[in-house]
DNA sequence: CAGCTGACAGATTTCAATATCTGTCAGCTG
DNA sequence: CAGCTGACAGATATTGAAATCTGTCAGCTG
């Protein structure tokens, strides 16, 4: 659409293919699409991803590893660590949620593409559990939490949640009662974490 | 294909429906193989169910409550509640573990069923949040459980399980370290419940 | 005459021909 | 000569015509 003089470049591709994605959706996006969106021939294309597949992987691990970057603020802070769990918890759901409520037809696209990437997925849930484990593990420490084995706590934690993260059940994410849903489940977790 | 000179009742329709999405699946699966099955005309199916939706509907019912049903028997025993909910717990999860693994096929046909019928589903979760009530209530009764609304507490438990109930996860049930995820999630639940 | 049949209209699905896309690579170009 | 192009073969998707299915109902049958 917009073809310049600028090289090209992996990061220009994967920004060309999200608006392609974008515009077209997960079904119709071609690799000829993109190459167009750039002003080059998709055998261009080709030289920086060595097929499709591998293109809307590397789209799939950046979206993702966006929303994990978003977290790591509260997992660095010195407070607290049940209210870092509970802020962390909700923080994630209201990104969630955000992004399949501002723009669902986008966030469709990207469940489609999780779904073909199950192995960058399941590198992501590592990312957002190894998080939870450093907030459960500074717990443990202060003693405000009690835990044998963090990282096993995490997951368990993680999927206790998972009503409120997963976006199989973005669905159920604008019933009237979701957050105190959300809030019934966080804090049975978090008494089954207290001393 | 074993033609009878029996009333045609909307139990036995159902038997045969049944038996024709076994066969076929839920996508090729029509009301005239259900009637050739039963050695009638389709428009006799037609007298006892609506439409084609209906029957798929009745059908799917039919499952849904014969889980229900087996899961009763552990509400209504006279024991301690934190067994009785682990118990429950494991029930559920066994149960469906074994219809998801023993024949993934029709698993996956009811997957669609299910689908297509939400306001089923919404009805057996409604059924079986309320036997988890019951356990939750006697709980808050004998002094084992703290809990102040039991009803909103059952749904907590339900949805902090629901890695292990959910359909939606059957793929991750053949995990190997599934029952020690199942073990932690319920610790923590089972903690956060304690008085 | 209660219950069933089967022909029918409109909706949906299937299938095969056609078009488009993916991935490669020999050669062009700056 | 590094990077790009565009023609190509095989794979995949689209399309529209034909086949099948859904739901109705007038009339048949025991």
């Amino acid at each position: 659409m917009t073809p310049t003089t600028e090289t090209l470049t992996a990061e220009r591709i994967l920004e060309a293919t999200e608006e392609v994605l974008r515009r077209h959706g997960p079904a119709k996006a071609t690799v000829v699409d993109v190459a167009r969106a750039l002003g080059v021939s998709h055998g261009s294309v080709y030289r920086h991803f060595r097929t499709k597949a591998a293109l809307r992987e590397a789209v799939t691990k950046r979206w993702l590893d966006r929303t994990s970057a978003s977290l790591t603020g509260i997992v660095a802070e010195a407070r607290d660590p049940e209210a870092r769990l509970r802020d962390w918890l909700a923080a994630l759901f209201t990104a969630k949620r955000r992004k399949a409520g501002d723009d669902p037809e986008l966030f469709a696209t990207y469940q489609v593409l999780t779904g073909e990437n199950v192995e960058a997925v399941g590198a992501h849930i590592t990312d957002l559990t190894g998080q939870l484990t450093r907030i459960i593990r500074d717990g443990a420490d202060t003693g405000a939490f009690t835990v044998t084995d963090p990282p096993t706590t995490a997951r368990a934690v993680f999927h206790a949640t998972a009503r409120f993260h997963d976006p199989g059940y973005a669905q159920d994410w604008d019933q009237p009662d979701i957050d105190a849903q959300f809030e019934a489940v966080v804090e049975l977790v978090v008494r089954g974490l207290r001393a």
